[in-house]
DNA sequence: ATCGTCACTGACTATTGAGTCAGTAAAAAA
DNA sequence: TTTTTTACTGACTCAATAGTCAGTGACGAT
């Protein structure tokens, strides 16, 4: 039946693999496809067996990248059970997760960013996607504030506005990570981390004394 | 001498104001300079009397956003003297100058963080004017809440903080616009925005009760 | 052994777009 | 009017690259 056999979903997700990398250091339109097959130890004409164009390619990478992000995300959060303190770790994750460390992350976020902006743009009808993706970092975060009201540990309050409060985090946190990036050591990323934690901390829990929050900071960030 | 005289600096601004456009709309890589110079309503060859290359005309025409940016927001916090008042307009002013009234603003600006963090991209070593721009604007923020605490309008203990919450403050904006543009109505920029200003307001001024934030906030913003 | 099929290749085509430059026009100077 | 200088033009070159396809070879089936 099959005279030469090949695990075609392994070579698919390589090809995703080495698309992911090569886009987060280019950008969509500075990408070659051959840099892509290069990338994979491939010819061009390969790509084009697996994917029908450099564009499937892209949306097929990016949403490997999402997937991949909420799968750790919901890894580590498996981990912590006091409410502030799984709070501290979602920040934690992203700030980490967008850091140097993960250089090329920034390239892509700012690439599927773009293009979903520009009406010529890759995901200029794809948009939904994006949404989907913060809307869904979103829901985690909304979850994680509610769980903390109904096991008492937060402020009651803090239920009627948790998807505001969710969308103000998320939106400081993004905020934080892009001028990190471009500002570098004008931006300090942990003293700036800090500040923002100790403020919620102040205001979040129904006795902000009985957390040491540097403590919780030290011992959940940076590590 | 000159036969024909053509105003070279009027012509040059014309053709920048064309590629700020045109930059706008399709990003760095996907604008062409035949978009350009027809927009600026000349043949391609022309726009070459006036710029060396594509690269040299881009970064005029973000220079010219910049300055545009920093001069219109100066002339509107002239106009305003209370220090809370005049942080209010200051984010104000940055969310409306970011806003669907602006609408190749967005684009330019996300073409300018991409192009400065990509090593391929125009600004890759230009990533300090980038920088400039985004500490230009944390300078006068910063100056704004020095102000208010030398006035003794905000807590002193503010003085020993300002460039961390100015910085905090640009983070959040910045991010705040980011979001609403991909997540849309998902976002709701006047709560957002409000209810971070009311955060604010609850913890800067030494008499918080003085003030009628939502009063101020029907002011200064979204008239 | 040889045949058929799948996986892959990379030279090729077609297109796009940055940058050039010989030529044109227009206006002031002579 | 003729000459000279400047401004401008747009067809051209050249390089890059998305996508194609005829050909190659590897491997199992017979």
């Amino acid at each position: 039946m099959s005279p030469k056999y090949v695990d075609k979903k392994q070579k698919t997700k390589e090809i995703t693999a080495a698309a992911l990398h090569v886009f987060s250091q280019k950008g969509y339109a500075a990408a070659s496809v051959d840099q892509i097959a290069a990338a994979a130890g491939i010819a061009k004409g390969t790509v084009y067996e697996y994917y029908p164009s450099k564009e499937k390619l892209y949306v097929a990478a990016i949403m490997v990248f999402v997937q991949e992000f909420e799968e750790a995300l919901t890894l580590r959060l498996k981990t912590v059970d006091d409410p502030l303190l799984r709070l501290i770790s979602f920040i934690g994750f992203s700030v980490e997760f967008c850091s140097q460390e993960n250089p090329g992350v920034i390239g892509i976020l700012f690439d599927i960013l773009q293009q979903s902006m520009l009406d010529t743009g890759v995901f200029a009808k794809k948009k939904y996607l994006v949404r989907e993706m913060m809307l869904g970092s979103r829901k985690i975060l909304t979850d994680i504030l509610l769980d903390g009201v109904s096991r008492g540990v937060f402020q009651a309050s803090i239920a009627r506005n948790a998807e505001t409060l969710a969308t103000n985090i998320m939106a400081f946190l993004d905020g934080a990570s892009l001028h990190h990036l471009i500002t570098e050591n004008y931006f300090k990323m942990p003293q700036q981390i800090s500040h923002y934690i100790r403020l919620l901390a102040s205001f979040l829990p129904k006795t902000p004394n009985e957390y040491d929050v540097d403590e919780l900071i030290a011992q959940s960030l940076w590590r």
